[in-house]
DNA sequence: GTACAACTAGTACGTACGTTCAACTAGGTT
DNA sequence: AACCTAGTTGAACGTACGTACTAGTTGTAC
């Protein structure tokens, strides 16, 4: 939003600091209005910037989308990652993830599922659409060697989060963190 | 496609047929061209009529898609209420429409899923799109009582079909028939 | 300071969109 | 016969789209 430090560091820096500025505004359209509602018009309006300034950036709207798409995976591999890494319980803090998606994460889960969609159309948003399920799947490895649990758990993930995007209704972390735990181990606790 | 007996049975009945015409060009496009394809234009060009009568049939886009995600949710619940009255084992039956994500109902179920994420955000598809949920959810009710179980269930069906859809690899029925059997009643037979 | 590359802005072209509208056709009714 | 109404058509409206193009502006290197 704030321009004021455009120079900050040179050149190359501004045009990075740019880019994320049209990726930030790509996604607010994307969350308001869903995919559809991206062009390279309204990205700009968003941004307050000119249209041709989107596509100095983003040649096609197929680079912004896939751009829009990474940025918002790699904020779920983060935090997925990041559960992988400490000490607490990874089954918890995932639970807590998913049941996100009935709050104040909703756009972004939302976001993202409608991007992922869309990359059964278009090759190039494959890669990214895929990280959120090998991330769950790595999580899933640290607490089992069973292959097919892996897999349904991933599966499972995916589902729950469909479930409660598309139904809107209220999201129970410990209720999730109950339903995940026996899939991925048999058991509730 | 073929309109030689339109007058068959006088002139509401005909009315009808165009509706159906409509809605199947409708599909065609989704499966082709995706959910964002379907114009009033696109569709009556693929029907071989004009755009007035699109939308003399159904007067908004909403329309149109509504009604085309009826349609294909219909055939599948009409799929699965087979399994669940007849004789055989529902979840094999289950598992092979599953498996069929990857082959040639790949774009029927593509067709379902993003019309499915377009309910997200356009209330009127809502109803439509959970009926496939709703289905399997009865299907599961005949094995179990468990209610949790009967929930991961629904959301671990779903998930899979996505994985299928997404990953494009090859599914075999009788793992998915595995993996769905250990959810729902805890045992892989 | 001059030159060059990165960046920004404005404008314009052709296309497609949703929707409206007046006119025309053809069964069915009276 | 005249009439009515559902169905159908083609043309047109204003708007927004992706993209291309030219011209200007800045920051950096020499």
């Amino acid at each position: 939003m704030t321009d004021e430090q455009d120079t900050v560091d040179g050149r190359k820096l501004r045009g990075q600091r740019r880019r994320a500025q049209i990726i930030e505004a790509t996604l607010t359209i994307v969350r308001r209005d869903g995919a559809a509602g991206v062009t390279h018009r309204t990205v700009a309006k968003e941004a307050g910037i000119t249209t041709s300034l989107t596509l100095y950036y983003f040649a096609t709207l197929d680079d912004l989308l896939v751009a829009a798409l990474t940025s918002v995976t790699n904020a779920y591999t983060r935090r997925i990652r990041q559960l992988i890494d400490t000490e607490g319980d990874p089954l918890d803090g995932l639970a807590r993830l998913i049941a996100e998606s009935a709050g104040p994460g909703r756009e972004r889960a939302l976001a993202e599922r409608e991007l992922s969609t869309l990359a059964a159309r278009r090759p190039a948003l494959r890669p990214a659409a895929r990280s959120w399920r090998d991330n769950v799947a790595e999580l899933a490895q640290t607490q089992t060697d069973d292959p097919d649990a892996i897999e349904a758990f991933v599966a499972l993930c995916d589902g729950l989060c469909a479930a409660i995007l598309l139904d809107d209704h209220d999201a129970d972390p410990d209720h999730i963190r109950a339903v995940l735990s026996k899939a991925l181990l048999g058991t509730n606790r």
